[in-house]
RNA sequence: GUCCCCUUCGUCUAGUGGCCUAGGACACUGCCCUUUCACGGCGGUAACAGGGGUUCGAACCCCCUAGGGGACGCCA
């Protein structure tokens, strides 16, 4: 047996937990059945990801405790769990099935297919393209190839009104219409795979014989069936993991919870109580117990154990899990070393002297001045604002147009986070000065402190963006009318789109 | 809107036709321990979404309804 991990790099580089949820899984799974586990990344879509945002990813499973095993090269220079930079494999095996009639090139602009999708919804179709509605006839699709347009590379799909059954080992056989089915991009017209051709192929070649994915997959199942039937390869057996939830029961998002583990790092929880936390969303061990190990998960581990609902993500939980861990599993050395490796250690105390130093008469002046370097959630009160001079409707204003701008931050660094917050400064028409003093207070705790935005820096964007979100909260947080006003005013501003 | 998945305390879950007067954990709460706060110990509040079947018997099987979620991209 071997299963696979695929990884996606998200767009700010920040290793997701439910990527690490749905590893966990595939290891546990593999492990327990003495088989392979291998890991993937997803390196066709050149705005996610980069050589920084992978390695984030793969060293937070590390971190966690994850291990993975050297699968087969599929054919690159980076090593087993990397794709490769030879691309062109999967461009062979798009043309192949287009030799075949199992694909076809497809001209079509942007502006056709929104034209063509219009056109089915008008008619009370699904939006799914068919082959159908995309080609082109013989004269024009050789005008535009001979004119050099740019194509891509579309898989046959049956237009009938049947369906596909999807075998799921958990759920049993699951019928999805054809009629939701559309004309699949395989290959994009930069030549890369799209996930689903690229998931296909490399499966096959890494030789997996189980997915264990998430939920959100099983829509697009009948697209892989079909690719493994046109290739005549054996389809792995499929398994779909519930999704994890934010307390309002919507998928998990950075926009409502911390997502990030490098945040959970930041915060001091241990990796082993966080993947433990992670065990238990969906599934339980024989005895219901609640704390375990990873050797303990893989030794008990029955894929038939998890639990359909999708989990809501519980940080309350999960803090006296991680409290149980260090009470319970840690020697006050080895607590004392676990502090230390965390956040008192002498790089993390250099990087804060420099801004500390010229506020120092004594060394015990360290603490009130950087404590909240290591400190998780500030205990913050409306009251601590009394110092700002915004208004309240302003203040939260400000903090949420800031929060939704550092939101999409990719590149974490002081001029761009310090471009960020000026820039809605700028655009509220309100002084630095006084638009700085909130977020002194909820991200530093006091208004008398070093530079709020090497603090930022220093804080890193997990726990930046989660201390404005809780400032947000505290002061009373942002009631939906209010939200759809300030969602309103927010595209409004200059500069945003 | 269309299709798919899901539905046990507020939350994570046990439960695979009789062991269920539905069990455990977090949170909340009462008491004990304690110079305080925590930790720990002992209690308490709190759930089978609704309606129809099937069955001697249904949280569990089937159907309908409702609710939640997901998918409908040259993102994964």
């Amino acid at each position: 047996m071997t299963v696979r991990t695929r990884i996606a790099p998200s767009p700010t580089g920040d290793p997701h937990v439910g990527t690490a949820y749905i590893a966990l899984f595939n290891m546990c799974f593999a492990r327990a059945h003495g088989g392979q586990f291998l890991l993937r990344i997803e390196d066709t879509d050149q705005t996610r990801s980069t050589p920084e945002s992978e390695q984030a990813i793969l060293d937070a499973l590390r971190w966690l405790g994850l291990d993975w095993d050297e699968g087969p090269d599929v054919g690159g220079e980076f090593g087993p769990y990397r794709q490769s930079e030879r691309m062109d494999i999967y461009a062979e095996y798009a043309e192949r099935l287009v030799a075949e009639g199992k694909a076809f090139r497809c001209y079509r602009s942007p502006e056709e297919l929104n034209g063509l999708r219009e056109a089915r919804r008008e008619a009370g179709n699904s939006t799914a393209l068919k082959p159908a509605d995309l080609i082109l006839d013989e004269d024009e699709a050789a005008r535009r190839a001979s004119a050099g347009e740019p194509f891509v590379i579309r898989m046959m799909v049956p237009d009938e009104t049947g369906s596909c059954a999807i075998d799921d080992l958990l759920r049993g056989s699951i019928e999805l219409d054809w009629s939701m089915v559309d004309a699949q991009i395989l290959l994009k017209s930069d030549g890369m795979p799209t996930y689903h051709l690229a998931n296909v192929v490399d499966d096959h070649l890494m030789g997996i014989t189980h997915v264990i994915r998430g939920e959100e997959w099983i829509n697009s199942a009948p697209k892989h069936k079909l690719l493994y039937e046109y290739f005549g390869w054996d389809m792995p057996v499929l398994c779909h993991m519930p999704l994890l939830r934010n307390p309002d029961k919507s998928k998990l998002s950075k926009r409502k919870n911390p997502t990030s583990i490098l945040y959970y790092e930041r915060m001091g929880f241990m990796p082993e109580a966080l993947l433990n936390y992670l065990g238990r969303m969906g599934w339980s061990m024989p005895d219901e117990s609640e704390k375990f190990s990873l050797e303990e998960m893989q030794a008990n581990f029955d894929i038939e154990r998890v639990s359909l609902g999708g989990p809501v993500f519980d940080v309350e939980k999960l803090s006296w899990l991680n409290g149980t861990w260090i009470r319970e599993e840690l020697s006050d050395a080895q607590l004392a070393d676990r502090l230390h490796e965390w956040g008192y250690n002498r790089k993390q105390l250099l990087e804060v002297i420099p801004h500390a130093k010229q506020r120092m008469e004594t060394f015990s002046d360290l603490a009130p001045l950087a404590g909240f370097l290591v400190s998780g959630t500030l205990p913050l009160t409306a009251d601590s604002f009394a110092e700002a001079k915004l208004e309240d409707e302003k203040l939260l204003q400000a903090l949420q147009f800031t929060l939704w701008r550092l939101e999409a931050q990719r590149h974490w660094q002081r001029d761009n986070v310090f471009a960020d917050v000026k820039a809605v400064a700028d655009s509220m028409e309100i002084k630095m000065k006084d638009f700085l003093a909130p977020f002194f207070i909820a991200v530093c705790g006091s208004t008398a402190s070093f530079s709020v935005f090497d603090a930022m820096v220093l804080l890193g964007p997990d726990m930046t963006r989660a201390r404005i979100r809780h400032a947000i909260e505290v002061l009373g947080g942002v009631s939906k009318k209010a939200m759809k006003r300030f969602e309103k005013a927010y595209r409004e501003l200059p500069g945003e789109d």
